[in-house]
DNA sequence: TATTGTTATACTCTATAACTATA
DNA sequence: TATAGTTATAGAGTATAACAATA
């Protein structure tokens, strides 16, 4: 056995988010897998869902943190399965605006609730305003990178 | 472009922790290349260079969250480098203990040292209490999580 | 029987470069 | 010239299963 307090990565930020940012991912994983979902295609399903208009694949990889070949792929996918559809953007003729489908807005419900529970079985051990802290710091990290 | 108030995953505590730690590895990661490090091998090596006596490959995997075929590759690969080495455990024969070589700590110091100014960096929208407190919740998901 | 380390495999994630069509 | 989307590729991360040696 090993004594985690004697360990400089015990309180390495950056080790701790990698660690919890992959615990909390396996059981999102695992509850949206029942939906026939992956992590990736949950939250371009979900950004598609929020945004009545749709939303230019460029603003999805923009958001996501991913890069638009990446996006590229998942919408296929979400679109293949008739959760999503690719239409023409009135505005300009090299975006494709993602939409949400009604069938995409019934998977999407039910997943999100059963991610959400997953999540926070894992989470509480932290109270209400710690995880309201928590998710403030992290909001703040991640708006003040670039790119 | 995008209003992030609007969106549900902007609140999201999965997808904002797997944004703010892709974001820091990305940083972690830039910084401990220049020292001919990956991210996975950094933390094998500090957790080698704490614990002078050794640490089996098992222990090393349910420190880190990997897998322990995950370790066997990254020992060898510190291993082919120099910077560990694989000792038979004195007390059982099965195991075999991972130290690392004084050329190892000799890699590890600047590397840690380049990696820790890099997402200080990134994190300086947080005050040091802020910091404190994140690493503090973190930890806290990290070590109350089985497996 | 269970555990330590190992090999193997497959899928996902991430990063990059290059191309097309439009702006 | 720059941008939106696309295709392709390669490396790294992650998840499993199975096996030999040892406990």
């Amino acid at each position: 056995m090993v004594d985690h307090n004697e360990l400089s990565l015990t309180r390495d930020v950056g080790f701790l988010l990698s660690r919890a940012s992959g615990l909390v991912a396996r059981q999102a994983h695992a509850a949206l897998g029942e939906h026939g979902l992956r992590v990736r295609q949950y939250s371009v399903l979900s950004l598609a869902a929020d945004i009545s208009d749709g939303i230019s694949q460029r603003d999805l990889a923009a958001v996501l943190g991913l890069d638009p070949s990446q996006v590229v792929l998942l919408v296929d996918e979400l679109a293949a399965a008739g959760l999503v559809e690719r239409r023409p953007s009135p505005t300009d003729r090299r975006a494709r605006l993602v939409v949400a489908t009604e069938s995409g807005r019934k998977v999407l419900r039910p997943a999100a609730k059963a991610a959400d529970r997953r999540v926070q079985e894992q989470l509480r051990v932290l109270s209400d305003d710690e995880q309201e802290t928590l998710t403030g710091l992290l909001a703040r990290i991640v708006t003040s990178s670039p790119e």
